[in-house]
DNA sequence: CATCGATTAGTTATATTTGACTAATCACAA
DNA sequence: TTGTGATTAGTCAAATATAACTAATCGATG
């Protein structure tokens, strides 16, 4: 859902082919979306069945006609829909890591504490690339988007180490 | 990948049948995952013939046979390699509400609190409820990643409240 | 004891996602 | 100018996930 959000976004932006539109993702969006080229291709596809997006083929240079998406005044509606209900929900599922979290003690102390310390620093190097991130002088969400991912990893950071420090102290009255 | 690793994980507990596993996982971890009967079978299906399970014929009362799934030792050593995996590595994607807060300036500023404010309740309800969830005596692991999750919602609770306040001053100087 | 709704135990058709493949053009060097 | 590796612009087969369907049994009720 979120990516047929993304894409009508960039749509909404500017009215492009699959093409452009998976190389942008690729290579402007490689942290915000995992989207591979062929998904983004039937995404178009169904959006223009379902009336969200037109297409019309285009011709540029000497290049073979390629088929060019426009949003439709049905996929704005469809946009602002999708916005408001991912801005407005709560995602409930539960991550990987947390279901990983609740076999631990099939695990033994010392090999959980080695995966969490590679957890730790892979994480705090996360934090460091978005702080580092420029900010978007136009446009405000992008900036809160990258505030919120920050202030996510910073409280993934001090829950890990505190778990740490835990484990830590098991291992050393029992250090099995 | 984590419902791979769910699914060894309960088998290793207890062998069982199909149908019991997606019992249990709609009935005790509504909340651990939203994976659907069709896929619990087919995962089986895939995990048997790779190996790292093998069903039986099993026949309880006068109901009609079924098969009864075990975990066997390559399985298990799958389980404690997907363990460390999910354990180890960080979740890099973007959630769908981030994806959608990078739009927000698609949005008149009005409309975006009223969906924020609706998140807000949301999260604020969540945390309640896994404040109050009850301990889990044995195994720590459950109470450490329900502990992660409440950090984490205590995050997005803060990161809201203030994003709310920055675009109720917005409000004040161009109320759009 | 017939029957009717709930529970048990799956299968199947359909939709979604992805890795692997195709095929044209371009850029540049031999 | 001809080959060759990169880029452009997709398609297709295979894997994954889910909604909808099937079909047997159980339990209780009139």
């Amino acid at each position: 859902m979120e990516r047929e959000l993304l894409i009508l976004g960039l749509l909404k932006a500017q009215s492009q082919h699959g093409y452009k539109i998976n190389e942008f993702i690729e290579k402007n969006l490689g942290r915000v979306s995992n989207m591979k080229k062929a998904t983004a291709y039937s995404i178009l596809k169904r959006l223009e069945k379902e009336g969200y997006a037109e297409s019309s083929p285009g011709q540029e240079g000497n290049r073979p006609t390629k088929l060019v998406y426009s949003i439709t005044e049905k996929g704005e509606k469809r946009f602002e829909k999708l916005l408001r209900e991912v801005l407005a929900s709560t995602d409930e599922t539960i991550p990987a890591f947390e279901i990983g979290m609740m076999f631990i003690d099939h695990e033994s102390v010392r090999d959980a504490l080695a995966c969490l310390k590679g957890r730790l620093e892979n994480t705090e190097r996360l934090l460091d690339t978005y702080r580092n991130a420029p900010k978007h002088p136009n446009g405000l969400g992008i900036d809160l988007a990258i505030d919120r991912r920050i202030r996510m990893y910073e409280a993934d950071r001090d829950w890990l180490k505190e778990t740490i420090a835990l484990l830590k102290k098991q291992t050393e009255i029992d250090p099995n």
